[in-house]
DNA sequence: CAATAAAATTGATTTTTATCAATTTTAAGT
DNA sequence: ACTTAAAATTGATAAAAATCAATTTTATTG
């Protein structure tokens, strides 16, 4: 099951994630024990309310991670993407995971033992500090999800979620700017917190203002300005 | 403006803040540097969006944190209570305070300069750890708050938000468990995150169904075991 | 490449919720 | 207690979005 765990120092995102600041001896004793997997498109790597023993960090890949309501409705709170933790929620609060993390695509994590960060933290000060920061600003954009969910529509929330895959995903090319992101209708759907038919009526709609272009999965936004008036992010 | 600071050995919810955890020398630096301040009922104590100097903690009475969108509409994230933080989210990100923070009633609030905070914590190391725990669970619940409103009809919403009241601040009474605590349907439609008109429509519908009983604006809750049914905290 | 399954799209309809307007109730000040 | 203003309630209607069903498109597999 196990791979020969990624060699950390050649890791893509090290400086993305909070590990950079360990001094060098915590370092060291993390990557003695960080431990890795590679999951196919679609596998889980673990499910909500299910009790945490790791921590889990993104090498390669994107996973969604979702939340389901006991009438079997989805929600995408986010998706992690090379650098982003998972699974901190649950070990920072030692609760069991908050979400059920899927992957969109072939994706290699690496993770630890909960037991191992803890001793680590406590020697590095500053590391903690700097996850206060992290944690609230991932409060407070958490904050403003929730503002958009009760006061805009869903048209503007499709927007929104738009914008936001260019920014992340937004690959240039010759139809506009293309949303390089295997994600399903379903899944915007619960990104966007609606029905899959109101995401593709509302991506319809879209399309007949010339606003994307739809080439079978792949959209490609063409005026992000126009999608940025109707997100709201004018006056 | 400032009145004599209240004695912190005499606060009734210091056992309730994160800066019990502090160790005695660091304690006595921040009451020391701690100011006070009093707020009639419906006064703005900082606004979203304005730089944020101080850091905030309730010693007595109630404040609303709300959002505003950019069409006027608030939407109210949490009530502070004695012994809560307000701005501990702009002091923790250095960014301006993401919310508006308005007095419920006649409150007493203490604060201090940030600049006061950040070397405290350095030398307080299990209090940032706390600091951690404390964001994660705020995180975890905002989350869910967000999946409320994104999943969630505004029936189900308005039951869970009495059921919420209720645990809060609900005093058993004759007529049923009151709801001790001063907002108006306007500021209850806010927290539910539907229009006043549909919290009022619905709370009819709870009162001709004997689930609730309103005198003048009190609401008393008579079955929580039938909301929590209709809330949704069944199977 | 054909056959099949899965996903996406469109249409019709119903349900939910917001909005606008009018009325009643409650609170506040003199 | 009376007057006035604010808040709450109810009604009528329109708008938004969900749901159910049918069809088309795309992907998958032998």
């Amino acid at each position: 099951m196990n791979k020969t765990p990624p060699q950390c120092s050649l890791c893509p995102t090290l400086h993305l994630s909070v590990f950079k600041d360990f001094e060098p001896k915590s370092f060291l004793q993390l990557k003695k024990n960080q431990r890795s997997k590679v999951y196919k498109k679609g596998q889980i790597i673990f499910h909500e309310g299910h009790p945490a023993h790791v921590f889990y960090c993104i090498n390669l890949g994107k996973a969604s991670l979702y939340k389901t309501t006991s009438d079997g409705k989805r929600h995408i709170m986010r998706i992690a993407n090379p650098g982003d933790p998972m699974g901190h929620l649950a070990l920072f609060s030692n609760q069991p995971y908050s979400a059920t993390a899927e992957t969109l695509e072939d994706t290699l994590v690496c993770y630890f033992d909960r037991n191992l960060i803890y001793p680590l933290l406590s020697e590095n000060a500053d590391v903690t500090w700097s996850i206060v920061q992290r944690l609230t600003k991932e409060l407070i954009s958490t904050q403003n999800k929730t503002l958009d969910m009760a006061n805009k529509s869903v048209r503007e929330r499709v927007a929104s979620l738009l914008l936001l895959l260019k920014e992340k995903y937004g690959k240039s090319s010759d139809n506009g700017i293309l949303l390089d992101i295997c994600l399903s209708r379903e899944d915007m759907a619960d990104l966007a917190g609606t029905s899959m038919e109101t995401l593709v009526r509302t991506l319809s709609d879209f399309r007949s203002d010339k606003l994307i272009v739809t080439k079978k999965r792949q959209i490609y936004i063409s005026f992000p300005e126009k999608l940025a008036m109707i997100a709201g992010f004018q006056d």
